[in-house]
DNA sequence: ATGTCACTCCTAGAGTGA
């Protein structure tokens, strides 16, 4: 079973790449970050052909998550319990039955942050507290829990293009990166690190700088496994191709394969 | 060169968010 999370930035206009990939890719799960796209004008009609149950949480214009599934969703929520940025659309999960096991899986896009000194960063801090609070609620159901999303956090020195000239980046601070450990050291595996301990592959590339042509990226994107979801875990893929495709979202897909 | 892209709104291009 796969199990993928993209960061689209737009639903809308990164459509077409989204239904080529699925139609070539056929991910049981896909978890999607900045749809950028409320509820009523999200393209579920013509997701649906192509086979997947839909959960949203949309707002127009900014953020935006979903969870597209082959199987049913049976229930969902977008709830992030004392999320002190509850008006913005940037969690949601699901329960999924997949060949009559429960899975529970979660999109989650956490605040970039903007600069260390703005009052955004302050959020990312104090939504990653009350993520990790609820992460830590899930892991107690000792469920096959996946969440997946847009982590803006690249948590260790292999996962920048350049450790030093990040250091002062919203993406790489050492608080930033401390929340990621202490996630991982709750008892959550990040699936690409699991399975490729010392491989330097990343995940996004900004629009700016030339960026993408100079490789300045960063693995920003993660799925994380409760322990009952990493013993079933077999490989993990980044998409990393896809950025060099016409007009692509500055992230690409990171996928990992379980045995169900 | 902070060099791009996608969004918003009094449809034109400035302001915003990343």
């Amino acid at each position: 079973m796969k199990i993928a999370t993209w960061n689209v930035n737009s639903i809308n206009i990164r459509k077409r790449q989204l239904f080529e990939w699925l139609k070539e890719n056929k991910p049981e799960v896909i978890l999607l970050q900045e749809t950028k796209c409320e509820n009523a004008k999200f393209p579920q009609e013509e997701l649906e052909e192509y086979g997947y149950n839909i959960a949203l949480n949309g707002q127009k214009g900014f953020n935006g998550v979903a969870i597209l599934s082959l199987s049913p969703i049976d229930e969902f929520s977008t709830n992030l319990p004392n999320n002190p940025i509850s008006d913005q659309a940037r969690y949601i999960e699901a329960v999924i039955s997949i060949e009559k096991k429960a899975i529970r899986v979660a999109s989650v896009y956490i605040p970039n942050g903007e600069d260390l000194e703005s009052i955004k960063f302050k959020y990312k801090l104090e939504f990653l507290e009350v993520f990790k609070e609820h992460c830590k609620n899930l892991l107690s159901l000792e469920e096959i829990t996946i969440i997946g999303g847009d982590f803006n956090i690249a948590p260790e020195i292999i996962d920048s293009f350049s450790p030093d000239a990040m250091e002062d980046s919203v993406l790489f601070h050492l608080s930033v990166r401390k929340k990621f450990r202490s996630l991982i050291n709750m008892g959550f595996y990040n699936s690409f690190r699991t399975t490729n301990p010392q491989d330097q592959k990343f995940s996004w590339w900004d629009y700016r700088k030339g960026a993408w042509q100079r490789n300045n990226g960063m693995l920003i994107d993660h799925i994380l496994l409760s322990p009952e979801a990493a013993d079933l875990l077999q490989s993990t893929e980044i998409y990393d191709k896809m950025r060099g495709l016409e007009k692509p979202s500055d992230h690409v897909p990171v996928e990992c394969s379980l045995a169900l």
